[in-house]
DNA sequence: CTGTTAGCGCTTTCAC
DNA sequence: GTGAAAGCGCTAACAG
């Protein structure tokens, strides 16, 4: 007779009439006999029979479960993020636990504290909190952009520094001479922040005198950009830059606002580069909001699970992997002269 | 002597003197003498020690997990709805395990099952491909926009009717007269499909003729609107409609691309209502694509969440709940006569 | 109110 | 190559 339940190994053992042991051995591809393979092969599907990841992972300290933690998912950035490494995760044969942090520290050390209990097999921490005292050691965790001092956590981030640096070369190639560099940030420290030295290294080279706004933490980021703006105008009411590079997508997307309003023509007057490459509506068939130096998400993400996965098994993973980063058009700078 | 691995219930049993079965009852919330209560406690905090979520799972057959399915994350009111049940779930003490389906129906159906073979307590899923075969019965589930017929499964969704209608009532209040409406759909029906017959009502109502655009699964959608369009020419180049609304957001976002590219002027020519409510950069400070009915994500995720709890409970839930959208403006229509 | 104990479903020795 | 049996950490009777 079935069993009205959801069958156990012990289903499975009696109808094919072999030991638990040896469904066990089927299961997780150890020799068996041909013969009882089989047998308890075609058990296995007249009943449907799927293991218990609980169970096995009581046993085996093994869940199949690993936890993202991201800001949150509205950010279009981070929600494409989320989405990659949710697909590589199930490549792979892991599910996601997904952790919007929302900027609440206890929220991470929370998620953190599930991994370490080894409820979750390891951990993809995108965090711009201050949570490294939380971090457990020896427990697998990756951090995307986020260098953690006193930890021995890989990290995975796009070449900040050659995106800034391409960035403004890009911007000089274009025809903006004088162009400068915008960013809000959180006082936290991130790969992010080489953006910058990657524009002052590019300036240094092509003779430039670097300018830029480097605002922790503001509150009222558009009063401070028109601020910014304001003093860069001359007497007749000119702008004195003719490029601005802004640290990300959002932040250059603020400022192309600002200026239209005041009737300056994009790219015409001012080109805008940003940085991330975040697209309308999703990858598939969106529009960059403005032109960008793009960051490779799917390999970002890709390569997160990978290194956490090799750091599972015992493998040597790199300390640090920068992945490069590219520009794509997207409206706000002159097309290719 | 403190134990160098994670502490079980057995250290803390150890270390506060009392038993296996006390210790469980103090988690438990269940009442235990003061002084011990007190002891066991302690253990806990000085040992750092939390349950095993899966050795309880085991027994109890709850894991504190919640499967989500959406299509994805990359689409903004999909991450936002991913954002808020993330959130939602969170403040229940429930964590979330993410799946991307991709429109790839064995990932859901691996997903619907992992939830049949209780490895997570309920689903909340909002699927556009037919898995209602798939669904497990008698399982928690709550189904956001897509009606299952056969299957005993809450919905909630926006109300789209109501949408429609008070969609296609203000455009005309704004002046259009002549109000098209466009919509691209997947062939498996869901809520969403109110939106046009809200629309005919209305147009019922003011006396318009209805005229509509109303495709599925189409591949390529700009063609077919640049089509659409062309046909609503009069001889003289002028276009027969004064109005759009479009099934979504992204759709009416498209129709005024091609509009826009025609030099047509939005919304002095032509005004175009969406749907959704998505705005750029996520929820806080972006401003909307376009005009739009807008849905309420927040409470629509808690609601899914909240009912899904409650049919776990074995409360008695609503077979179906609908949720009012609102008028938000976006730039793509007149401002307030 | 407290301690003891029998499993939950699975993996993994260890004899056979 | 196979089966029996001992737990993994916890909960839920059940005695006391």
């Amino acid at each position: 007779m079935t069993p009205s339940h959801t069958p156990t190994m012990k289903d499975v053992a009696a109808r094919a009439g072999v030991s638990l042991g040896t469904v066990s051995k089927v299961i997780n591809h150890i020799t068996v006999g041909e013969k009882n393979r089989v047998k308890v092969e075609k058990a296995i599907r007249e009943l449907g029979y799927e293991v218990n990841t609980y169970a096995r992972g009581l046993k085996t300290q093994e869940t199949k479960l690993i936890t993202l933690i991201v800001p949150d998912t509205m950010n279009p950035f981070f929600a494409a993020f989320t989405q990659y490494v949710e697909r590589t995760l199930y490549e792979h044969g892991y599910k996601l636990i997904l952790c919007c942090a929302n900027g609440i520290p206890e929220k991470e050390i929370g998620y953190l504290n599930l991994a370490s209990q080894s409820k979750t097999d390891g951990i993809i921490a995108l965090t711009y909190t201050d949570v490294s005292s939380a971090i457990p050691s020896r427990i697998p965790l990756v951090s995307f952009d986020r260098y953690f001092e006193d930890h021995d956590v890989p990290m995975i981030a796009s070449d900040n520094f050659q995106g800034g640096y391409a960035g403004t070369k890009k911007l000089w190639a274009l025809g903006c001479h004088h162009p400068v560099f915008v960013r809000f940030r959180s006082k936290f420290p991130s790969e992010a922040d080489k953006r910058l030295e990657g524009y002052l290294s590019a300036c240094q080279e092509l003779g430039i005198k670097p300018d830029y706004l480097d605002q922790i933490d503001a509150i009222d980021e558009k009063k401070i950009l028109i601020d910014f703006i304001e003093a860069h105008m001359d007497f007749r009411g000119n702008l004195t830059f003719d490029g601005v590079f802004a640290n990300t997508d959002r932040q250059g997307y603020l400022v192309m606002k600002i200026l239209k309003e005041r009737g300056i023509r994009i790219p015409e007057n001012v080109q805008i580069l940003g940085f991330d490459g975040i697209r309308k509506y999703g990858i598939d068939e969106g529009a960059l909001f403005i032109s960008s130096m793009c960051q490779p998400v799917e390999e970002l993400a890709r390569l997160c699970v990978e290194t956490l996965l090799k750091k599972r098994q015992g493998t040597v993973v790199p300390t640090l992997s920068l992945l490069p980063v590219s520009y794509c058009y997207g409206g706000t700078t002159l097309r290719e002269p």
